[in-house]
DNA sequence: ACGGACATTACCGTTTACGTCAAGGTTATT
DNA sequence: AATAACCTTGACGTAAACGGTAATGTCCGT
């Protein structure tokens, strides 16, 4: 297993972002300040590299600004929240409740997801009709060629 | 039908973008400068607007930067320097041939959308799981209620 | 030929998302 | 207790992608 807590330096080979990008996040409010050691050393927990990662691929995926990616982040602490007091407060009535919270927020990102995919399948179409269009020229020009070759060869 | 020429006022109108960004984007090399009147006001044309949809498109949906979106938009002036050799030089073997690069490039471009879109469906399909555990915790509280329902019901 | 709407270039300013030191404190090992 | 390796908080720097304004020129309808 891995250790149970990893140092900036540590947590930034592991994710690819520097140890700046890492306090960056800190500092900006997507990352919530992890534990420290007593002399003031960051230790991030294996939560705190996945939401770590999350940031990663929402970046990378989505192309989004940190302000929007702060604002998705938070729909994922809202499920953190949630799971937390169904623990908490075990009555079958509020549990109910909440979970209708959690599947609206769960199905909002997906939603999101969904357009997005669309919008790129939208726009994958389009190169693949010009796909088509440059194919069948292709095969024209292949037909033609081939006349050429022999009518060449009736000649020689 | 749309008027032959427009102005970059009717343009930034049109496009969503301000005319500050269209000239911008001219002198980073994404655009290509447009005609101009005598006194020296951009003219744009259908094309250059195409174009420009282009560009909006690329960043909204891929997230890239501008030096990204300039070099697959190069693959797009690929594409139009083909047709135009392929209509000027009608050789049937030299088309061939300049139809298989322009292949090539779709292909690139289409394969680079479908990457995107492939990274998109798995993290959708992560929200997808997250979902179905979520129901199917949300299934067994209501279960519970309606057993503590009908016990009270006995009750009653 | 003139007034108002529209454009042009030039240049400085701003926001975002970090990079890059500097100066100093902490941890682990010997 | 010394030293290397690691970390801390500033503070300033920077590239990208524009925004905004000034000073000036152009277009066009009357």
């Amino acid at each position: 297993m891995a250790k149970q807590y990893m140092q900036i330096g540590e947590v930034a080979e592991r994710t690819g972002l520097t140890q700046r990008t890492l306090r960056f996040y800190e500092e900006k409010g997507l990352l919530a300040p992890p534990s420290r050691l007593e002399g003031g050393f960051r230790l991030y927990s294996e939560d705190d590299i996945q939401r770590i990662e999350h940031i990663v691929q929402f970046k990378r995926l989505l192309g989004f600004s940190l302000a929007d990616i702060k604002n998705m982040l938070e729909a994922e602490e809202t499920l953190a929240d949630i799971r937390v007091m169904n623990q908490q407060e075990p009555h079958p009535a509020a549990q109910l409740q909440r979970m209708r919270k959690a599947i609206a927020v769960i199905e909002e990102q997906e939603s999101l997801i969904n357009r997005k995919i669309a919008q790129l399948e939208q726009m994958r179409d389009r190169w693949r009709e010009r796909l088509d269009r440059t194919l069948r020229r292709s095969q024209e020009a292949l037909r033609d060629l081939e006349a050429e070759l022999a009518a060449s060869g009736v000649k020689a």
